[in-house]
DNA sequence: CAAAACCCGACTGTCGACTGGAAAGTAGAA
DNA sequence: TTCTACTTTCCAGTCGACAGTCGGGTTTTG
């Protein structure tokens, strides 16, 4: 492939800075480029689409690490084993519960919105929950994802 | 209010331990707590309400200074529902945008499987694809396990 | 009454995902 | 040629949310 773009305009391109697609390199997410006689990094379409699809999983809530083993599959074109298919298999399986947690989570919050509709909160936990909710409209689909991962596994980070 | 709860009682009964505990006090997120005459920290009930409230808006993915930020409007008995209701329509809208981004990932692994899947069994070299697993278990403990747990970290990501 | 369990503050370390800056080389336009 | 914008490597710092550790004091239990 014609490796013609240098690292700002594929930074440009797929929507980071040049210091992220360095970063990603030395994750290894992205492979070692091809170069100029003077070192400049090339990259092609191909590059983009690649960095595309990390920014993606990356904004659905999946980490670095994820995506790098993700790919890893990815560029192994076949002679796949067994428990890497499985893998895979769990991750989408992994997003139908995350869906259907979304779902609930999205009736919670009609429910909350139906609720402060029939009262203008008195109390003063209903005022909590409702600047939380105030606050929380602001914070993207991540919260939503968190509180999955909340629910699934009680104590994500590590039982004392 | 008999504030007769040790930081290690508050902390299990709370589901956070104790280290966290004095943490969120730093961070103004609790107040700075009666003390014993040796000094140890003494908590109530009223304690133990609060702490669950953050740990459960951080399940929701929300940050301790949002959580600080909403305590201390809860604090000062602030009603703030007012523009809510747009808010969490907005928000349950959001949800559907964020499932629809899901779906297409999953759309994406599927071809990714598929993909694997046919040229899988037959290669010569499973084992340095299966090196992509050995290196999670031997460089970082558990990932490998992780990863079949469906566990991922714990970061949500900043708002953009 | 000793051992175990708990608590104190202060500090350093970790992890993920970058970001900044220095010091130098390079490409292209005026 | 000089200017400017871009690139290189490398190392350091940041930020959030803790966890680990040290060297002590305190409280509980058996």
């Amino acid at each position: 492939m014609s490796a013609t773009l240098k690292i700002g305009e594929l930074a440009k391109r797929s929507g980071v800075t040049t210091k992220t697609v360095r970063y990603y390199e030395l994750l290894g997410l992205l492979p070692k480029p091809q170069r100029t006689d003077s070192g400049y990094r090339l990259y092609d379409e191909k590059d983009v689409e690649r960095l595309v699809f990390v920014r993606k999983a990356k904004e659905l809530g999946f980490s670095l690490t994820d995506v790098a083993d993700t790919l890893a599959v990815a560029d192994s074109q076949g002679a796949v084993c067994i428990h890497v298919l499985a893998l895979v298999d769990q991750r989408i399986e992994e997003i139908d519960e995350l869906v259907d947690g979304l779902r609930e989570f999205q009736q919670e919050l009609r429910g909350l919105r139906d609720q402060s509709a029939s009262k203008a909160g008195r109390g003063a936990d209903e005022a909590s929950i409702c600047a939380i909710v105030d606050r929380g409209i602001h914070v993207k689909g991540e919260v939503a994802l968190a509180w999955l991962e909340g629910r699934r596994s009680t104590q994500i980070g590590r039982p004392e």
